[in-house]
DNA sequence: CTTAAAAATGAACAAACGTTCATTTAACAA
DNA sequence: TTGTTAAATGAACGTTTGTTCATTTTTAAG
């Protein structure tokens, strides 16, 4: 009877997504109208509605998947089989940091966003995002942890620590240009010798001996 | 109703300017109406024109008078009597993050808001907040230069590695709140902790050999 | 084909936007 | 005191805002 929930919307839904993701990032969510992403998206400004209750739905919809994405990403790359390999701190947290550099390089617009548009999110809307956003820090924080307790790394203090080398890792997205004269590859082992070092691990003079010959 | 007693122009400008740091910073520049300025400063709309031309005067007001007072700050911070005394890039670079995080942490809606709405200044008021920016940048890129020059530090490579300390000590306003566990001169230590091990000092990476005896 | 839901349209709405302006008042110099 | 000006008012203007809705078109099942 009912036509199935159509290919054709699931396809401008795609695209409502996407284009107002690109506008949100550039110009912030306050600043874009739902006028204008109708255009990008060809579309008039009523059909917007027939995909999204308001303009916040979009909003919450671009987070909140990327937010799951970022998750199930990091655990598909940290399979069992990988994760019986990397069962030192040290191995698993070289392991966080190419995953979250590379992926913050692939994905700017997204990590930009859901970083700086939380404060346009309603206060039910915010907490969701907010503790998808702790689950993520909670990840670096155990490594830290375990890293202590197996006495491969010494900080002062893993809280501060945590953020503080998110901070760090994060802000890549704000200079990176896919066109730059550094590789992403590159840019991973820079990131992971900064880490290392800052966390005071052992193997850490190895690695950067290793990358200084390769650059001299 | 008119104009009340006792209250001068250069007052309310600051007022203006205080009232729509606070708002700004909080909801976002595109957010943020001139009739929610004018009632916080507890004047009628028209006022705000008497004092600044459009709504995007303030903000270029707000961001090139915190730019300008950032750089003021650490130039009075390094007096010719003090930069005699830091010959050293390790003595700078102590003097660069003890200062950075303290500046920081004292004003962090003026920081937050200058990093995060660059995207709603119009192209020409854009290119001096960018200036501006670059030039406190300089700073820090310098004293790297000096630290790889004196053999005081080793890096793979030098914008990097000040593009990603610069986005670690920045990211302290995000987390800090003036009632937590940690004393502002406590999280100076330990981010400076951090920064020093990450560039891989001499004196930390003895400590690093002592952990490591193995290598050593 | 018929039928009914899904999708898209574009005019319309009330509210809010940045800004303007004629007007009134406070402050100060002469 | 008088004259001038900076400061404040609040209604008003023309736009733009997010959203709604009657209507039409597209799609696919029966």
């Amino acid at each position: 009877m009912a036509r199935p929930a159509g290919i054709k919307g699931k396809q401008t839904r795609q695209r409502i997504l996407s284009n107002s993701l690109k506008l949100f990032a550039r110009s912030g969510y306050a600043a874009v109208s739902m006028r204008e992403i109708a255009e990008a998206v060809g579309v008039g400004p009523g059909a917007l509605y027939n995909h999204f209750a308001t303009k916040q739905h979009i909003l919450m919809a671009i987070m909140e998947e990327h937010m799951r994405a970022l998750l199930a990403a990091y655990a598909e790359n940290t399979t069992p089989a990988n994760d019986a390999k990397n069962d030192t701190a040290t191995a698993r947290l070289e392991a966080f940091v190419r995953f979250h550099i590379s992926y913050h390089i692939a994905l700017p617009d997204a990590v930009f966003l859901s970083y700086m548009e939380l404060r346009a999110l309603e206060p039910e809307n915010f907490k969701i995002i907010e503790d998808l956003r702790r689950e993520y820090e909670a990840i670096l924080k155990q490594i830290l942890h375990l890293g202590v307790q197996q006495k491969q790394i010494r900080v002062e203090d893993i809280h501060v620590s945590t953020m503080a080398i998110l901070a760090m890792l994060t802000g890549v997205t704000s200079w990176f240009r896919q066109q730059g004269r550094l590789s992403a590859r590159e840019i991973e082992d820079i990131y992971l010798s900064l880490v290392m070092r800052s966390l005071a691990l052992p193997s850490e003079a190895k690695q950067a001996q290793h990358l200084d010959r390769k650059r001299a």
